[in-house]
DNA sequence: AACGAAAACAACCGCATATCG
DNA sequence: TCGATATGCGGTTGTTTTCGT
């Protein structure tokens, strides 16, 4: 495919914008929409490229940008998001109003980054930091996840179905029992089904060369042997829910991050610190490990000495 | 007050992808 | 279906500001 060219090729300003600049790309952009952006600096009056004027108009001079620090619940949703997906700052800005993704980045370079490096919740790997580990091993964290997530579904469902039946085997055989299940929040599958995990997808098949976003989870599903697809009352409750909130770090430490400096940083808040220790509270109904790890384990490994309670009740 | 280093921020560059004829 | 173009995105770089000596 062939690329736009470079518009600095034809005395095109660049650099800083001026105020006059400004003022005269917001005010075209009110009176006329931008339009096309490659066109928009020459009918605005501009000597600057398309591309300039729409990340200056994106960044900074739309009206429903947000100025000023982060507060701590964006921080706190910044590394939550950050966790999941990784370097995709515009998924992360849509999860922010009002913050684009340019300040995102800069605001997590500059501030985030080290903190977390210095407070030793995030550090670099060394081994292996090319894109495709990385996304890897956020596949890796998905992928647990999302098995996680069937495996209940299958349980819950199968719960309902399967109650009475599973209650005359137990009478059968009493070395087989179905635990009573409760219905929760998925956090996970709500993710994965919202843009951020869509988005992840896309990234980690990329990524990873798979042809199909699909295909490498289709293969590696087949333990939990059900559809990604969530019952309808899952998919609506997916839907209808933002994925901003909750969620902690999955495995911070080595998913991103090419520095390996020990720079000090003197501004080591314990405020962020605690955002990160509250991650794993497990209070949080919305909490994205805090206590559900443990759930993960205990349906994969210790039911793994005979059979997997999906096992048995698939049987 | 002057200087250098570090931090913070703004903007650019080039690639990937979407769109259109 | 294919190629050209436009746009979006993420990484990187350049500039400005702040801080320490």
């Amino acid at each position: 495919m062939g690329r736009a060219p470079c518009c600095d090729k034809s005395g095109l300003k660049k650099g800083p914008w001026t105020p006059e600049e400004d003022k005269i790309l917001v005010d075209y952009i009110q009176s006329h929409g931008h339009g096309s952006w490659r066109s928009l600096p020459k009918l605005a009056g501009l000597l600057r490229c398309g591309k300039s004027c729409r990340l200056r108009w994106t960044n900074y001079l739309r009206p429903d940008i947000k100025r000023g620090p982060f507060t701590p619940e964006e921080q706190k949703s910044i590394i939550q998001l950050h966790a999941i997906v990784g370097n995709k700052w515009s998924t992360i800005a849509a999860q922010l109003p009002g913050r684009t993704d340019n300040e995102i980045k800069n605001f997590w370079n500059t501030h985030l980054k080290k903190r977390l490096l210095r407070m030793g919740l995030l550090h670099p790997d060394p081994s292996d930091s090319s894109p495709a580990a990385a996304a890897s091993r956020h596949m890796a964290q998905w992928e647990g996840a999302r098995l996680e997530a069937e495996a209940r579904l299958s349980r819950e469902s199968l719960f309902a179905h399967s109650a009475s039946a599973a209650a005359a085997a137990a009478v059968t055989n009493p070395a087989v029992s179905v635990p009573p299940l409760k219905p929760e929040p998925d956090f996970f599958l709500r993710i994965w089904n919202s843009e951020v995990g869509d988005s992840f997808r896309k990234t980690a098949a990329s990524a990873t060369g798979e042809s199909s976003p699909e295909s490498s989870f289709t293969r590696q599903s087949s333990a939990a042997a059900v559809k990604t697809e969530p019952p309808p009352a899952a998919r609506e409750e997916t839907e209808s829910k933002s994925c901003v909130t909750g969620g902690g770090p999955p495995v911070v430490a080595g998913m991103d991050d090419s520095s390996g400096s020990n720079e000090v940083v003197d501004d080591v808040s314990e405020e962020s610190y605690q955002l990160y220790l509250d991650f794993g509270s497990g209070d949080d109904d919305l909490g994205l490990f805090g206590g559900q790890v443990g759930a993960f384990s205990s349906i994969f490994s210790s039911d793994l000495n005979g059979e997997t309670s999906l096992d048995t009740a698939f049987k």
